[in-house]
DNA sequence: TTCAATTATTGAACGCCGTTCAAGAAAGTC
DNA sequence: GACTTTCTTGAACGGCGTTCAATAATTGAA
């Protein structure tokens, strides 16, 4: 029966997932629909869009309105009130109750992000055309305000974790995608986290001037 | 009179500059040196090899060797010790004397990558191949060892910079090279740097458990 | 059931790309 | 001048994203 748009986008992710972006080409991804290329652009705009739509899908996990009313939000973002001290808050603060720890939701957005061959790249374009929508960023926009940030610090504090995670993800997989072995990455993704909410995570707590 | 390395290498940044990456390619090049595409090959080993060296030639003013004994350095990098109070160190503390301040070589490494077309990605590429070895990073780490840090910490810091800053001109070269508007990037640069070095940077003063 | 309208696919082409390699041309050395 | 090393050509190989007329398959109404 005829190609389905979610056929071409369900193929495309599976070639990106086993082989990399390398490996996305029209060509092939309509070999592997075992279709004429032109085909593919009955259904797709351009392969830009079709990225597009595969970002959005890596970090569907994360899309605020899921997140926070879905069953099937992931549980290294849930709530952090049951949870011990979340790491990355190292001196015993906590997320406020009914929000998200941000040290947990940008992990776990690494965690998307680099479970798909040049994930980064893919994620990063998609970043890059609206950077406060792009699922985590709403998600940990609305979680630090509600710890009493500014709009404007919350915003900046949610772009530099998008920011870093994207630019040590890339870093990984450039790395991974030469056959280099990638060492100590994940150490050092949480060495970044704490030093990037360790302080204006819960500015009330330093009122000293 | 024969094709020199150094004429590719000019001719390759010239047009990286002036026409970024998606332009740079063998058989363009070779037509700016009036040569046929194959003749490049005497020369450079493959297209990676020249784009390691146009990253190497970005970075190269914030090269720890040159930086530190080099009249060239450059200004926004030199030690803050008669500068006033250094931005990103808000509560009063400066560099130490005869050092650099960590929030000037970000902004300086900042600059330089976004002086040059798709400069993020080029970049990028380089750091991934040598994370603790690519300019600014040991610049960075012995600023930072000299103000009390770990050797660790000093790493985790500067490598934490850095993927920042490349994640934030990636996104903005990004939005650039698809004629989008870039509004506020400097702004949420300095503060990320600010998030990132507002507390560890000085550890010393914060000894209360 | 037939027939028109819509939806979907083909086949071929356009103009690019990085890279290889035998065969030659230039430039240096004795 | 002969010989060797340095460099360049010309042509090809196998890819790429995208367009577009022609054509096939499917749908819905008469």
């Amino acid at each position: 029966m005829a190609l389905n748009r979610d056929d071409v986008v369900d193929a495309a992710w599976h070639i990106l997932q086993s082989y990399g972006l390398g490996d996305l080409s029209m060509r092939r991804l309509a070999k592997e629909l075992g279709v004429q290329p032109g085909a593919l652009y009955w259904h797709v705009a351009n392969k830009q869009e079709l990225l597009a739509v595969l970002a959005q899908r890596m970090v569907a996990p994360l899309a605020a309105d899921r997140a926070v009313h879905d069953d099937a939000a992931p549980r290294a973002a849930r709530p952090a009130g049951h949870d011990g001290a979340a790491p990355g808050l190292p001196d015993g603060r906590r997320a406020a109750p009914g929000h998200f720890d941000p040290a947990r939701v940008a992990a776990e957005f690494r965690r998307l992000v680099l479970a798909v061959r040049d994930g980064a790249e893919v994620v990063g374009v998609a970043h890059a055309l609206d950077p406060l929508d792009l699922p985590p960023v709403p998600l940990l926009v609305s979680t630090l305000s509600a710890t009493g940030l500014t709009q404007r610090v919350a915003e900046d504090t949610a772009l530099t974790l998008v920011r870093f995670a994207l630019g040590s993800v890339t870093a990984q997989q450039t790395r991974e995608a030469m056959g280099l072995p990638t060492t100590d990455s994940a150490a050092r993704f949480e060495a970044g986290l704490a030093l990037i909410l360790g302080r204006e995570a819960a500015p009330h707590e330093r009122s000293d001037p």
